[in-house]
DNA sequence: TCTCTTCTTTTGAATTATTCTAAACTGTTG
DNA sequence: CAACAGTTTAGAATAATTCAAAAGAAGAGA
């Protein structure tokens, strides 16, 4: 069965594999990375003949995020994207059309992070390279 | 008067010195660089006896960000933070606390951005430290 | 100053993105 | 296969922001 693989990767996360959650990580993982919103999963789902409701894709999204087989890219106040790229990486946002292109992990070095304040610890640091039509 | 740097600065910008323009103005610029959301902004505004609609307070900090007197930051996918900073710099942002801490401009490297695809061109870099309580 | 025109503000409704709730349903375990 | 815990669902609720129409204020000219 093409889908065993997403199983056993749900279990292994401690997610019951239900058919919803099986479905949206088929949709998800099957193609290389891919940047989704809530909305394009569910329309996604959808067109695929998956029924599942908006709430569920956002649910399955938010516990696939905790589970590390996604990741959160906040790049607009207002819309949240996911990506299936859970490794060091930083990205391109096309404001314009709400588009995001990855740029692999070792491309972008930042230097010079200046330590948190006391008590504080650096969680993760995001490069987003805003660009437009020229 | 105390409100005419704001005036001058408001004209210059091409907008209208009214009441609530140069009162808000009035906030954000008197003390040094800070950090607001449009709620934070109105109760502020409230606070200090100033009477401006919450519609006011967005219109005109889109305003102010457009006549680059703010910047936005953009830092969470549910809130917008104007900056009264429009230099190049960067921010820490305590995740659990929804507070931002400027990085001045020369404190951080980035190097090795790829160029663009074609036809687009770098608007901005943007590096957001997400930090949290050790 | 009066007035006219234009730009602003306001209130409240509308929109968008997301979360919550309670009930119905499904996966797992014994 | 029974029973419980975990899930899904529809729809209501919430949060942040925008919109629209009408009322109000600023600037220019008579």
């Amino acid at each position: 069965m093409k889908t065993h693989g997403d199983d056993v990767r749900l279990r292994a996360a401690g997610l019951r594999p239900t058919r919803q959650r099986v479905a949206l990580a088929g949709l998800l993982f099957r193609h290389g990375d891919r940047h989704v919103t809530a909305e394009a999963l569910h329309a996604e789902a959808a067109k695929a003949g998956v029924r599942v409701s908006l709430a569920t894709v956002y649910n399955t999204l938010h516990q696939f995020t905790e589970a590390r087989m996604l990741s959160e890219v906040v790049v607009d106040s207002g819309r949240a994207y996911f990506d299936t790229n859970i490794g060091n990486h930083q990205h391109f946002y096309i404001e314009d059309q709400g588009e995001l292109i990855d740029i692999p992990g070792e491309t972008i070095a930042v230097a010079g992070v200046p330590s948190p304040p006391k008590g504080m610890a650096v969680e993760r640091v995001d490069v987003v390279v805003r660009i437009k039509r020229a």
